[in-house]
DNA sequence: CCCACTGACTTGTTAATTGCAAGTAAGTGA
DNA sequence: TCACTTACTTGCAATTAACAAGTCAGTGGG
């Protein structure tokens, strides 16, 4: 089990809606797993392997951190051996305007990128 | 002087438009000075009144990060006492839709949130 | 001239996070 | 029984961040 961890509770910097949606975003991988959970990914292992190879016990805790906040939703899809898939809950879907304009903005202005083509769903 | 900083130079990890953003600006304090200076503030104290009270060598480390991403300019707006002034370059000012629409997450599900009166300009 | 004060940072030290390598535990398949 | 997979944990070393204090140029007042 991943231990307490400060930033799972809402301590919010100040009450600008910019400040607090990084209190829970703010770091290099959040939304890079958010990404892969718009990408149609759904598992842990999935998760571990997208190119910016994420190290496992952060994937763990960015995970909690995230259910914590119901942007993701943990989930059980079968028993024997118990496998788990994460899903974004409908505030978790809600932070692709986020993700799209971040794609705009990298493509536009940082060289040698390039977004996959658009999952449908 | 702010000492040689990794992050300074391009250490992309992947391709991805996403990753390479969060590169530049993932963690809880850049996108909270970009915020400032469309704010229309544009001094280094001016950015320490901040209602977040952002660490005084973490706003010198930003600001020399963002001014090498190409994002913030520095330049002396007088002599005599030298003063200087940080201004969005045009690749800064269009991070003004990531801004957006985190204002727009963040009001819609983080209670307590309170968006500023938009600045003209 | 001396002193207090402001703006813009720098330095030192401690505390908190990350990153990496390895290890664990349940279950499956050969 | 053995190797393998999924989904994590644990233990450290290495980075970063946070906090307090200090520096340095310049200004304005007495």
């Amino acid at each position: 089990m991943v231990k307490a961890d400060k930033s799972n509770i809402s301590t919010k910097r100040s009450i600008c809606p910019v400040a607090s949606t990084l209190d829970i975003l703010g770091d290099k991988w959040s939304l890079l797993v958010i990404r892969d959970l718009f990408a149609g990914k759904t598992t842990y292992s999935e998760l571990q392997k997208s190119p910016e190879k994420i190290p496992t016990n952060i994937l763990a805790n960015r995970l909690v951190r995230l259910t914590d906040h119901e942007i993701v939703e943990k989930k059980p899809y079968q028993t024997h051996p118990v496998r788990y898939e994460y899903i974004l809950t409908p505030k978790g879907r809600e932070l692709g305007p986020i993700l799209k304009s971040m794609v705009s903005w990298g493509e536009k202005h940082i060289p040698g990128t390039k977004a996959m083509s658009k999952k449908k769903r």
